[in-house]
DNA sequence: TAGCTTAGGCTATAGGTATTAGCTGAAGCT
DNA sequence: AGCTTCAGCTAATACCTATAGCCTAAGCTA
């Protein structure tokens, strides 16, 4: 009874599961925009009106989808940034997770940070975690400011534009020229790793 | 005769320069993924199936709208840097040209830059004209480091990886999230004019 | 000028997609 | 034991790309 408090409801969120994974797979192979309910139904074994038990169209399977990838991409940024010294070495290691989590989900990335989908808008509920993103790399920023590592014009906002572009820029290029490529053999994510450095050529403390 | 070498070849000509056009027109309503020929015929008052008359598929209309943008991105980077001292000042002219011609372009720019549409690779004819930009740059960092603007190292694959990867995350972070803002005024692009003066900071000469 | 060719439109059709409506059997609850 | 509800189904609508084949008039040629 409070063993197995709802029995049907677990084989939902299971089926559920199932769905969302497989659409993973989906989009993986035939790019973001290519996701086919009538394919994911089609692996799933049902046909495709019933999957409109679960989402009630295939936006809102983006929308689960964006935001459990805005989730994962959040807990791989702090994660990164955990265990390293404050200031510009957290923001490295949290640049880093972060970039290896993108080559590691590619489909999702895209769906996250390109918006390939023509009418799909993610909703506010599902927007959340990226704004997480946002406050933690300014934080980093600061801590870095305060450590006297950059310059305190870095945590501006044209700083943070600079910061996000820059690594926005060797995602895109990597996941456009050498989507195969490894993490530490990529032309693009090399730089990863350097881009504190970058940062504090371009934002010299004092 | 000399005059009217070949009407029907005119009328047909000017057909598909119309159908493009639509086609644009389409893609900055519903996306560069978004786009049908359905809408594109019916807005050029005709059924479906005689576009094929004009394209076999509606990948050959990506093909032609790909190849056009990239020749006019070409021209708008070359004329760009045409007017401007050699070096650094002809990067940032160049750089800044393609920017406004970017986000002047927005719709065919993804289709160029971003790939989002699944099954759709460019012909080798269509993607020349991206090789020659990529000759181009290379010349203009060749030349800033003659003229002592630019260590050596800039030229090198690394160098090149940054400098590309600098301007495609600052206009994919202003077309994702600024796409309306005036060039002056966009958070990032405003970034690009200083563009050269970051490569220099990365790259300090001798 | 008369006749032939063909470009460029059309309809019909096949097979794909998302989505809605409404039926049904069985699982689970009371 | 009976009731409820859930999760599947089929049928149908309204799109989409693409192919096959018809038909007319524009344009070329003898």
């Amino acid at each position: 009874m409070a063993d197995i408090p709802d029995r049907r409801a677990r084989r939902r969120a299971e089926t559920l599961e199932e769905i969302l994974a497989i659409a993973l797979e989906v989009m993986a192979e035939d790019g973001v925009a290519g996701l086919s309910l009538s394919a994911v139904a089609r692996r799933l074994g049902i046909r495709p009106p019933s999957l409109y038990k679960y989402f009630p169209s295939r936006h809102a399977v983006y929308d689960a989808l964006f935001e459990r990838g805005q989730r994962a991409y959040l807990e791989a940024v702090l994660r990164g940034a955990a265990g390293a010294e404050p200031g510009l070495a957290a923001m490295a290691a949290s640049l880093e997770a972060g970039a290896r989590w993108v080559m590691a989900n590619q489909a999702l990335a895209q769906l996250l940070f390109w918006r390939p989908v023509p009418g799909f808008e993610p909703s506010e509920r599902a927007y959340a975690p990226a704004l997480a993103v946002h406050d933690h790399f300014t934080a980093l920023t600061s801590a870095a400011i305060e450590r006297g590592e950059l310059h305190p014009d870095a945590a501006s906002e044209e700083g943070q534009a600079l910061g996000s572009s820059l690594i926005a820029g060797l995602l895109s290029q990597q996941l456009a020229n050498e989507p195969g490529a490894a993490f530490e053999e990529g032309r693009f994510t090399r730089w990863v790793a350097r881009l504190p450095g970058v940062l504090a050529a371009i934002y010299p403390p004092r």
